[in-house]
DNA sequence: GTGCATGCAAAATCTTTGCAGACAA
DNA sequence: TTGTCTGCAAAGATTTTGCATGCAC
């Protein structure tokens, strides 16, 4: 996995640096869909002299070779995903976490709009709001 | 339509002002889905005093009267959409226009996610993103 | 007249940019 | 060695808050 990132990077002639990996590496084994400040605080511990602004920058990097897609769930803040596979989104309106939707087939609902659309469509984003389980047995 | 909207608002014990009613007047009599900014610039010639302060105190009257709807398509602002009813929203990733997407069926895909997820669905948003027929007509 | 609303300015957030020293190749 | 990268600080952009004056009721 860290392989193909160092490839990438150097291909598009971009340099290989701990905090590139270890920001690509958060990403890639959460499933929490962190912010970057989410990125930033959990990397604290290991990378103390850290900032945020690279990792601003390395995310618009990451996003530049398609590692990483944006998720706008409708917070103040964006969120990013290293598995760009088509999936949907579901965000819990108590605890505000986003979590993953996969196995849903959603050709039927993308084929309607690419018939009822006059725009050429190059990718979609859908989200679900609700409470999650946790939160739920709290209430 | 404005009737409404001022009966709303004073059964919530909210002052029904001219710039309420101008706000939420922009805000019904647009399809394009404007921002806080873009109802603000709107208003500047009708209303010289009126502030964004103002627009957004306003939107969040409107938001929790169930009056408009917010949209987060991805881009660094929150827009807003009067049309309260269930659709998905197409943006233009060149000129970044956001169009509604009516007399799309969804039910099905979100019968899918509903079975799918342990959250308690309370609703949803789709974006679709592409090139608007006007701009690919430039390339 | 009372109390909420407006509009200004300041603050709070999130993100981007500029730049000097540091590091990858 | 060279050119890019990091990390700090400052700037930008969007949204929120505090407060004095003004207006709806």
């Amino acid at each position: 996995m860290n392989v193909c990132v160092t490839t990438l990077l150097r291909e598009k002639g971009f340099k290989v640096t701990p905090q590139r990996l270890a920001i690509y590496n958060v990403l890639a084994a959460s499933k929490a869909h962190p912010s970057a400040e989410m990125i930033f605080h959990q990397l604290q511990p290991i990378y103390p002299t850290m900032s945020l602004a690279t990792v601003y920058k390395t995310i618009e990097i990451l996003k530049e070779l398609g590692l990483i897609q944006v998720l706008n769930a409708g917070e103040d803040s964006f969120r990013y995903d290293a598995d760009t596979s088509n999936h949907s989104h579901i965000c819990c309106q108590r605890c505000g976490r986003v979590d993953d939707l996969h196995g849903i087939d959603s050709t039927e609902f993308v084929q309607q709009v690419v018939k009822a659309t006059p725009y050429r469509i190059t990718g979609q984003q859908f989200y679900f709001y609700g409470v999650c389980p946790e939160c739920a047995a709290k209430e």
